[in-house]
RNA sequence: GGACUCAUAGCUCAGUUGGUUAGAGUGCUACAUUGACAUUGUAGAGGUCAGAGGUUCGAAUCCUCUUGGGUCCACCA
């Protein structure tokens, strides 16, 4: 007989089993098709892995994603769905050449600059070799079932074509443009920035309030008088009284030595109330200013530099850092006595996400793309719109929510998605980085070209600007399923089934693969959009270095195994909410992984016979109908859970079943009735199936043990049962006795030579004549599974308040000391019933009153209406209850 | 400034469309344990469901307000 080892080790199993299932090629749905493990047919079920950065390791965060994303996807497989899952790396372009040019900095010295842009992107390329490989690694040890064979890179040469091929669509469609003006600017990163690339801090800052020069009418109030050096207009609100009478006046003035030219401009974003009223308007360094000089037709003059100093348009002030450009002025303005307040204010400022400088907004001359401009969508799978209709890119991205082609779950981030398109600015694509996908435009003289390769005949320059990262990440759905190539087979999984990712992403990049999915397909990417939260620390903060409160996902797997570390992050979390994990839960999951383990163990040393392949066997004893039956509701529910993405709950009822009825409940009666070999063989088999998708390593390990090394459970089909409500909601059970509420102790005995020992204790619950079953039904019928030969019997056991019974051949007894009164259960569902009944009569006669439902509205008529039905309904449920007890 | 979200046992969270005495896990306490499992079992303590008002026959659940966390968006210059 085979056996198990007392406690189960995932050390030894762990990578093994990964090796195994590699080898199987199972993770690839063709090898799944061609072994027959799937039929070609099935349906598809597909999800693309949201790509890790190559910069560096995983975190509890990638941990997360991977343990649910494999969590359906292994169900899904097991379902018989043709499932493919589709890993891959996300070049990250600011990300990793930032991380690369500061290890540059700290090991060697030197900068990019310093060895030229084909050396530095060497660098960058070993670098994210590297990391690649730690990625993939640390993927598989998550016991991630992902189809290698298929893997891709943003910055791959397939990816490359798909972008270059995106971009030269673009273009043609006019829907790419190249113009100069205000962006966003990191000094530190060298390089533009999109709005989503910010992050808005307060600081302290001083508000200077001041005028220009002594003959100019107004004074105005910055926080930076140093962008005041490109100042071409002050803007009042037109219904200012006070300053109605200057607008669209131009004085030319002095300020500090510079000569200004300064329209007055009336706009209504100007609060009449803010500083001094009227607002110093800088179009070259301020997004808002730079906006309302687009709609009042006013020059750009660019005082701040690349490097973050004042340019030579800044007169005096040029050369001078920003920082002693401000001081400089605010000095002279003292001096002058143009300087009438400074005030201390908290301010926000954008700050570089991945530089952490602050950002400087200044005009360059970048590449586009306009959201707002209609095109033509030559062939659309979209609901609401037709082939060859003209939309923008922005109302496609409405569309497909707003429809519900794409569902978001949880749904209150479709309200976040909307808010976030409807204040969606053109999208600044160039980036002034060197790792990325250079531009695929090529420049001679005045000439522009756009296209899939430089053009012919010499003297054509490529553009040496890449495009932002998100570009190439918002194709991943297709470029990974081999577009633009045609008649691609793996364009079967296209749309994607669901797209899980982590809610703090939404914008940067589910949107934006809405956005270029939508446009480049004219279908969606994904019909299902699962968001996870963030994993935090136990306290509910951030994990991050500085803090020291990171849980390593390897160090958990190396102590208490993958599968309890997938549990942790897996039950207890609901969508769109962060998770808190602390390294305790973790161990408590490890500790169920070991109770799964021997609850096999145990059911092992019983089975005469292994047989994989093994039918629903007949139910001898009550017991066994109890167990059968909670089998197949257990699994009806973790089926309805997954369906709707709740696999919390799915994971935590599996465990209460296991733990609760299956291990502390039937396992024990089975030690008291016998031959339950075959039973048992098809319940270890079965609830090593609802397990798996879950645990993936202890079930594997499990089935090997038992059935063999040549099974694998990963490929095993899903067990298949139509599930009948009724079968389980109400069961009649004949018992000789009416009601016992909480049999506290139960105390079973085994009468052996005249003695009488105490064995085990078990509890138990509600039960009686022709019950309805309520909450912890599977527990009234176990406690009845082993009345085989129930009887009353006070006088036999010779203990009061006693119940007898035969069981497996043992004459066994109940404490019935903790039973509730049974006139009590009466009086509370009168009480009840007192409570809705003149509530019934009341309203049925207002229904009857002919004036109420003739005058009254319709809506309220109706609201009534069904008020009374659902009461009626409650009533009618209360004394059937009661019937039940008379 | 504009939203969104959360508040339930010491801690982490469930609680389906309002309807029995609000539940788990974990921690704590007590007892048990040659039994598949001390990574175990049985039980116990612990909650005016943040506060106030409203709707309702009935509210943890729906509405309003207040308070306190969290998050996102937005350059009040």
């Amino acid at each position: 007989m085979r056996e198990l080892e007392k406690a189960y080790d995932p050390k030894k199993y762990e990578n093994d089993t990964y090796k195994r299932w590699e080898n199987s090629e199972f993770f690839n749905p063709d090898i799944c098709i061609e072994k027959g493990v799937t039929d070609a047919k099935a349906k598809p079920f597909s999800i693309v892995l949201p790509p890790p950065n190559v910069t560096g390791n995983l975190h509890m965060g990638h941990a997360a994603m991977l343990a649910i994303q494999d969590v359906m996807v292994r169900y899904h497989r097991m379902k018989g769905d043709k499932t493919l899952w589709l890993p891959g790396t996300d070049h990250a372009a600011i990300a990793t050449q930032a991380k690369v040019e500061k290890k540059l900095l700290e090991e060697t010295g030197q900068s990019k600059h310093d060895l030229g842009r084909e050396k530095f992107l060497a660098e960058v390329n070993k670098f994210a070799k590297e990391s690649h490989d730690t990625i993939v690694n640390q993927c598989k040890k998550m016991g991630a079932s992902l189809d290698w064979s298929r893997e891709a890179f943003t910055l791959d040469a397939k990816r490359n074509l798909a972008v270059r091929t995106v971009f030269k669509k673009m273009s043609d469609d006019e829907l790419i443009y190249r113009k100069f003006r205000a962006v966003n600017w990191s000094t530190k990163g060298q390089s533009t920035l999109s709005d989503d690339e910010i992050v808005h801090l307060e600081r302290q800052a001083k508000l200077y309030t001041f005028k220009y020069s002594e003959n100019f009418p107004f004074t105005i109030a910055t926080t930076r008088p140093e962008t005041k050096l490109g100042d071409t207009a002050v803007a009042v609100n037109p219904k200012d009284k006070r300053y109605k009478k200057y607008i669209d006046k131009v004085f030319d003035i002095d300020f500090l030595g510079q000569s200004l030219k300064l329209k007055i401009i009336g706009d209504e974003a100007v609060e009449i109330d803010f500083g001094t009223g009227a607002l110093g308007v800088t179009p070259a360094h301020s997004m808002t200013d730079y906006e309302m000089a687009q709609k009042h037709n006013l020059e750009l003059i660019k005082v701040i530099g690349e490097d973050g100093k004042i340019s030579n348009e800044g007169g005096k002030f040029a050369g001078l850092s920003v920082v002693e450009a401000r001081a400089k002025i605010v000095a002279e303005l003292k001096e002058k006595g143009l300087l009438e307040k400074e005030e201390d204010i908290i301010q926000n400022v954008g700050t570089s996400d991945r530089f952490g400088d602050v950002v400087e907004v200044l005009p360059k001359l970048q590449w586009f793309v306009d959201v707002n401009k209609k095109f033509k969508l030559e062939k659309s799978k979209i609901d609401g719109v037709k082939d060859g209709q003209e939309v923008s890119l922005k109302e496609l991205m409405q569309t497909v929510v707003k429809n519900k082609q794409i569902e978001i779950i949880p749904e209150r981030f479709e309200k976040t998605y909307f808010h976030w398109i409807d204040n969606l600015r053109d999208w600044c694509i160039s980036r002034q980085l060197w790792y990325g996908h250079q531009i695929p435009v090529w420049y001679k003289n005045e000439e522009i070209f756009v296209g899939l390769e430089a053009p012919a005949g010499d003297g054509w320059v490529q553009d040496s600007d890449t495009l932002d990262t998100w570009f190439s990440s918002g194709l991943w759905t297709f470029s990974t399923l081999g577009w633009p190539e045609e008649n691609t087979p793996d364009m079967q999984y296209h749309p994607t089934s669901v797209m899980e990712t982590g809610y703090d992403i939404l914008f940067f990049w589910v949107a934006r693969m809405i956005l270029m999915t939508t446009y480049t397909l004219g279908e969606i990417p994904f019909k299902k959009v699962y968001l996870h939260g963030l994993v935090r620390d136990e306290t509910g903060k951030k994990m991050s270095k500085s803090l020291g409160n990171i849980i390593d996902p390897l160090d958990m797997i190396e102590k208490y195994g993958t599968d309890a570390t997938r549990l942790s992050l897996l039950l207890g979390s609901t969508s769109g909410n962060d998770m808190k994990l602390s390294e305790e839960k973790i161990a408590g999951f490890r500790n169920f992984t070991n109770k799964l383990w021997n609850i096999s163990r145990f059911m092992l040393l019983n089975i005469d016979e292994q047989k994989v392949d093994c039918k629903k066997p007949k139910a001898k004893t009550l017991a066994d109908k109890w167990i059968l039956e909670s089998l197949e509701n257990i699994q009806s529910l973790v089926e309805d859970s997954f369906a709707n993405f709740n696999f919390s709950f799915a994971g935590e009822n599996l465990r209460d079943f296991t733990w609760g009825d299956l291990a502390d409940w039937y396992l024990e009666i089975s030690k008291v009735e016998s031959d339950k070999s075959e039973i048992l063989n098809y319940i270890l088999n079965t609830i090593l199936k609802l397990w798996h998708p879950f645990m993936p390593f202890v079930t594997e390990a499990i089935w090997t043990e038992v059935y063999g090394e040549n099974e694998i459970l990963m490929i095993e089909k899903w067990p298949s049962f139509v599930h009948k409500p009724s079968d389980f909601e109400r069961t009649d059970i004949n018992v000789d006795f009416l009601a016992i509420k909480d049999i506290v102790e139960q105390i079973r005995m085994i009468r052996s030579e005249n003695k009488i020992e105490p064995v085990k204790k078990i509890n138990a619950h509600i039960f009686g004549k022709n019950v309805e079953l309520v909450k912890d039904n599977n527990k009234i019928i176990s406690a009845l599974a082993r009345l085989d030969n129930l009887y009353v019997n006070n006088e036999k056991s010779g203990v009061e308040n006693m119940v007898g019974f035969v069981a497996g051949g043992y004459e066994v007894y109940l404490d019935l000391s903790g039973a509730v009164d049974l006139e009590k259960e009466k009086a509370r569902l009168q009480k009840e019933i007192q409570n809705i009944e003149p509530y019934v009569k009341a309203q049925t006669s207002k229904l009857a009153n002919k004036g109420f439902v003739d005058n009254a509205p319709k809506a309220v008529v109706e609201e009534e209406k069904k008020k009374l039905a659902e009461a009626e309904t409650k009533l009618e449920k209360l004394k059937k209850q009661l019937e039940s007890l008379m």
